[in-house]
DNA sequence: GCATGTGAATAGATTCACAGCG
DNA sequence: CGCTGTGAATCTATTCACATGC
């Protein structure tokens, strides 16, 4: 059993999205229902761990058959919170804003960009598809008129934190940041961090173990 | 103790990244040495995991003062194999691809693109600041040619698969996924992923969970 | 019979707390 | 004396293995 306001641990939460992803696509090609074992292998990872993140959300299989796939995908939207849609502001409209902006995949699945949001004032009143982009200073109003619950951060480094700090003042508690800074919000505030050099370094760390070719450094002097 | 050819757990690489980019900007404002406590608060974590993390690099403290900044930037560069530049190719040159194309965060962290390549003919030849975009069935050559161990793929999710296999395949043992599937890839290969959606699924869980205002599902059916 | 759901076992990561050393 | 480095304790996550129930 084990079900209702229960505790899901951090580690399958950051699973069940995939888990979605797959369920949406098996649902496409109308296929009725799914055993632990076959969504572990589409997933990557072992059937343990899939019944086990599964139980979390409740008793949602069969057994002797597998999962349902309509159920379990209901099920899951829901207590992923996706069972609507969750308008996002994006601030900062530099190179990787405007591809944030841009990007399908945010409103395909349910993160609809609402607002375009920058501190600069003569990027202020520029159109990006069907949005103006607006001061960083009309953050509540905007959050107020679009029902944003959801900021991205597409600043440099610098403007960061001002930039959380704004957001959290504005009523916003979650955050996306892609600048490449902690920040410090208050403690009901989630915030993920995206930071493709850290993904790029992390990379080299086992590609450099890999080849293990201690070659001389070439850039002695110049760490960045 | 404890140095050599370690072994570093998978949680402390992931975090070195973190504390490099920390150290970098102590070392522009000249900051000589600092502490784990300090460390541990610019990088929001707490001082007993920096202390673990470090160790896990050799004994490069000194009681009572603490790290000297240069000599840790050094070593923990070394160890993260950032000694020298990593040429990257891009493989998909969308939307996602172009605006990568341009960051400099890139190639500022010593991740210079190298090349641009994508499996669409109409896009071959396309010209994206300095890069000219190249043919998918080039990869071998292109490898070759600029050395690059790391790709990334910023393709739909669809070609996803087939990307990665044609990277392995030209001798590519990094790759950064950002198309929204799971890659099955051999075991001396690693995969990191950025997935946006899921990223902001994870975050609506949580504000969800915050708001629990349990509102009724406005999307009934239409899940996805 | 077969695949789920779950206690128990194991592995891994974090935190504590303090000995050891500059 | 102050801060590192690290065993020991704790907490979290993963995996095993099997009883349970369709």
């Amino acid at each position: 059993m084990e079900q209702g306001g229960r505790r899901i641990p951090e580690a399958t939460v950051a699973r069940l999205p995939v888990y979605l992803r797959i369920l949406y696509d098996l649902a496409e090609q109308r296929v009725p229902t799914i055993s632990s074992e076959r969504l572990a292998e589409l997933a990557g990872v072992n059937a343990a761990k899939v019944r086990k993140d599964l139980s979390h959300l409740g008793s949602y299989g069969t057994r002797g058959v597998g999962y349902d796939v309509e159920y379990l995908l209901f099920e899951m939207s829901r207590e992923l919170g996706l069972t609507h849609d969750w308008p996002v502001v994006i601030v900062g409209v530099g190179n990787l804003g405007h591809a944030l902006a841009n990007y399908r995949g945010f409103s395909d699945r349910g993160f609809p960009v609402a607002a375009l949001v920058d501190a600069d004032r003569s990027k202020v009143g520029e159109q990006v598809g069907a949005l103006t982009v607006r001061h960083l200073e009309d953050l509540p109003a905007i959050v107020a008129e679009t029902g944003a619950a959801i900021g991205i951060i597409a600043t440099p480094a610098a403007a960061g934190q001002e930039v959380a700090d704004a957001l959290v003042a504005a009523g916003v508690r979650s955050i996306l940041n892609f600048a490449p800074t902690v920040l410090t919000v208050p403690d009901d505030v989630s915030v993920r961090k995206v930071d493709l050099a850290v993904e790029l370094q992390i990379l080299s760390f086992y590609q450099q173990r890999r080849t293990g070719a201690r070659r001389p450094p070439d850039r002695l002097g110049t760490t960045r």
